[in-house]
DNA sequence: CATGAATGAGTATTCATTCAT
DNA sequence: AATGAATGAATACTCATTCAT
């Protein structure tokens, strides 16, 4: 399994503090091969192209997190609870690796269409998981019988998403973790005033 | 001015469809000049560079999507009903030029990230109309006193450009328009159940 | 004649200002056009080109130089004074016109290869005036009679252009007419002591 | 070191044949690279840019040529017999290579105002050894004793180069190195009769 | 005569990928 | 397995010249 092999994530790890530091478009595979201590040859025994290098830190990098998340939040019964924890670790976790959120926050989104398309099938993974709260919480009442899981899903991920991207772009001036009480209360109650 | 010669937005023309249709890493300077039907180094009287055009394109469009929006929402009293106009305005623009579309949604997000600074420069002007509307739906009493503007903003704009994004993605396969009802009420009410 | 029209020297005028302000490579012909304060398109009805336009620049201020040094040593019977004056008054002329110094001894031999066979047309009229002094200093006994014509004329020259060059290189930081002196003591003793 | 790799060598030697045959402005990049036998992106592992192949040829051609000279002359103790030589090594040095003295006397010369700075700088070298044979033929008296070093040393230079170029551009057709003895005999005693 | 908007040919340089060692 | 020298395709921009007004 390559992904075992010690070069497999030392190549990966150095992809994403060359791309953190100097952008995705000054990542080039010798930057990659000198800071990953290797040379420019040994980077394609372990990936097929620079592209699978990318896929590959993605997929890494989304799993863990993605993992993260559902360990965190599985023992849990009530979803609006577990929203809030995906909410929460969402925004921890990102603020825990500032590397890591330039890079899947602005870099890898200059990619191109297709790598991005490969991007987005990883992100399914955390989609479906927002998925099946959002429909455990409707079934257990918790959340409104009426929504359509789909728009329900894009309001809390695109909320999850521009919350960060600011957050970046600011140049994670504040603490973006505290941010997810206010936030999961929004997507919970809206913003119109209660009756 | 120039931004009223003729060539000047037919070159822009030229350049969204070129965008639209060969992606970002394609549309090479000589390909938006054949397309507008003028020399490669007419481009070059009525723009800087190409990065130039860029910019330029997304002000005249933008510029255009965000005075539509003010004039369609200025009439209106209510907050809500200004933020119901402005989902629909912001779905239904999109969803009647599609080449723009895919280009605002997909393409230009691909550029460099000085470029995108420029563009979240031109971007701040929406962001602004959505904080006015919140404000004043604040002070109307409309929506919670409680809210965080910035963070109120960031879900409104997240989740309609995720939705966007989402439907451009699935080749606008279904109808945009008539999403802004449930996104309305989404943002409105949030996703959990009323008590 | 178009010599005679005074956009023609106009023209001519606004290329040396602007060849020894910007360098020889920097001199578009949009910019004399400019700085002769006509439109560009006009410069084309008054030389056939660009090249056109620098070999008339030689042309006309060349030809005013030899002219110049044929008045200053006509009346002169000794070939030997007539080499004075003229190592006297190539180095005056050109001090007293910096700008035009700049053009012929760095920007103008820049030029290609073509038009510098064109400019040494036009500067074989000043070998040929250094010729007749040496032939006339041979019959008359000032000069050696066992003189190589050309060789001599090409030290003459060459020392002179040398001598010139470098004051120029130097940012014209002394005296070059004092140097008519010692120059021309130069080329009629040269350098060796004597018996 | 760069400059003993066998590649640096072979793509100087072809910038002098395709500078020398298509002349400076028709020098390619591709073309060099085509006549060195190696990739176009080849050249860029072993020079900066374009202008840094030029600023090399010029070092080391020149290089060679100044310390071939130094050597004739070393062993000679009589500064007029070392001069002698130094005019007998110049004439015979361009002489047996004249692609090299295409490109030194006319189309490295067109080169920008910045590159013929940097060339000037390797020139001086040899103005240097110029002044040293002038200095040491006063010391010994075998030189005037008033003369202006720098103004001699132009004369000197100034007729060398002039005879080479006039040379080059009569296409070579006679015999440069037979020049050597009338030319010294002029430089030594000048133009005019003696007394 | 004069204008100036429009033309379009031409070129240095980068960098992902290969393959002989 | 690992190396790193060599490859070569691909593209924005300038500016001399023209010609309709």
């Amino acid at each position: 399994m390559r992904r075992e092999k010690p070069k497999f994530k030392q190549i990966i790890d150095a992809a994403v503090v060359v791309i953190a530091e100097h952008g995705y478009h000054q990542a080039q595979v010798s930057k990659i091969a000198k800071q990953a201590g290797v040379a420019d040859g040994t980077i394609y025994l372990y990936f097929k192209n620079k592209e699978d290098i990318l896929i590959s830190l993605f997929q890494e990098k989304m799993g863990a997190f993605i993992e993260k998340i559902e360990q965190e939040t599985e023992g849990i019964s009530s979803p609006l609870e577990k929203l809030y924890v995906l909410v929460k670790t969402h925004f921890s976790a990102l603020a825990a690796d500032p590397h890591m959120a330039v890079v899947t926050q602005l870099e890898l989104r200059q990619s191109n269409k297709e790598l991005r398309h490969r991007i987005n099938e990883v992100l399914k993974g955390y989609l479906r998981l927002i998925d099946r709260i959002i429909m455990e919480g409707m079934e257990k009442g918790e959340f409104r019988q009426d929504l359509d899981v789909r728009l329900t899903r894009q309001m809390i991920f695109g909320t999850l998403d521009e919350t960060v991207t600011t957050w970046v772009m600011n140049e994670q001036k504040y603490d973006l973790a505290a941010l997810a009480d206010p936030v999961y209360e929004l997507l919970v109650k809206g913003c119109a005033a209660g009756r």
